[in-house]
DNA sequence: GCATAGTATTCAATAATTGAATATCGTAAA
DNA sequence: TTTACGATATTCAATTATTGAATACTATGC
């Protein structure tokens, strides 16, 4: 693709927030990313694949990578998160996710985090987000109700993009019963 | 990608349902894909990646493009599609779609052109669809009950994972409500 | 007759993804 | 003790996907 000035994924920030808690190399991240109960149950990282974003990490300058010469081991990089690195993964893990379609993973992921460094906050992002989602519901509602009903295809759509936010909007309410 | 044989996307689906009705070429045929009224509603598909779907699926088979010298426009390849190309869109077009995640654009892609071509089949679609969906909903639900409570990322996945599903049945009810 | 918008396709550059290759270490059986 | 095997750790070339721009022709209005 050419002049993608790195859109960033966010695979590349669940890297990011691994490595928030402690420098760490490819291999153990990738056991990170991938336990089945953790960002396992939303992502499919592969090895080769996560190697490739730690070096666009790294590039990026938001991660710093040193060379482990093997005492007990096969010689391997540990990486570390830089200062900037780290005020970008803060920003991020307190951004609400912008549209319906990112949400499955890209909400997910920021509470995972939330959960993991800063429980406290879950309650508030989530406040931010629902206001953000009632905002989409609104519009939806809106531009739902200028279809003709002739447009079943368009007012099928619409209808399901509803429905959708609604149930976002419900789980959002679900978490915040939890959490407090 | 080494050694992907051919995964079909649904864009590629999309341009044999419009080359179903009537052989089209490239330009005309992004038309019809982008149309905010149709296919732009779920899809965004960029010029040059339509050229690149259509000569795979030459090359698949599924189409065949001839040259149309021009008289009245630029020379321009007008593809057809063949009998196996036919064949498999109306499968696909009974076919459910297998994981929620998918449901967003696959299923809304059948039921466009299930509006178009087979309005009567809708009806049988979602039914299968439904059967399909309920399942999802009782095995979800189902592991859901396993997670300890503890365990609360594990468990506000599976209950988003319950509100999509269900918001995905809701819809389908919606439709049936609205083609009866 | 000439600028401009629309028609129609191609392409080289860049990015993303993959499976396999490489190499080291621990350990348990033969 | 050697050898076989699985776990550790990373790299790479091949393939596929995606992009913006380039090319070239036609129609239309001014």
């Amino acid at each position: 693709m050419r002049g993608n000035i790195n859109p960033f994924t966010s695979s590349e920030f669940a890297l990011l927030g691994f490595l928030y808690e402690k420098p760490t190399h490819g291999y153990d991240l990738h056991k990170l990313i991938t336990d089945p109960d953790g960002i396992g149950l939303i992502w499919n990282v592969k090895m080769s694949n996560l190697y490739a974003y730690l070096d666009k990490l790294d590039k990026k300058g938001f991660i710093h990578g040193t060379m482990q010469p093997g005492d007990a081991h096969p010689t391997r990089m540990e990486y570390q998160i830089t200062a900037e690195g780290k005020s970008a993964f803060e920003e991020w893990l307190k951004s609400i996710v912008l549209h319906p379609r990112d949400f499955r993973q890209e909400f997910m992921l920021r509470y995972f985090f939330l959960l993991k460094y800063q429980p406290d906050n879950i309650n508030s992002l989530c406040n931010k987000q629902h206001q953000e989602c009632t905002k989409w519901l609104g519009n939806t509602t809106l531009q739902s109700s200028h279809v003709p009903i002739e447009e079943k295809f368009r007012n099928s759509i619409f209808q399901f993009r509803v429905t959708q936010i609604g149930a976002i909007i419900q789980w959002l309410e679900w978490i915040k019963s939890q959490t407090n």
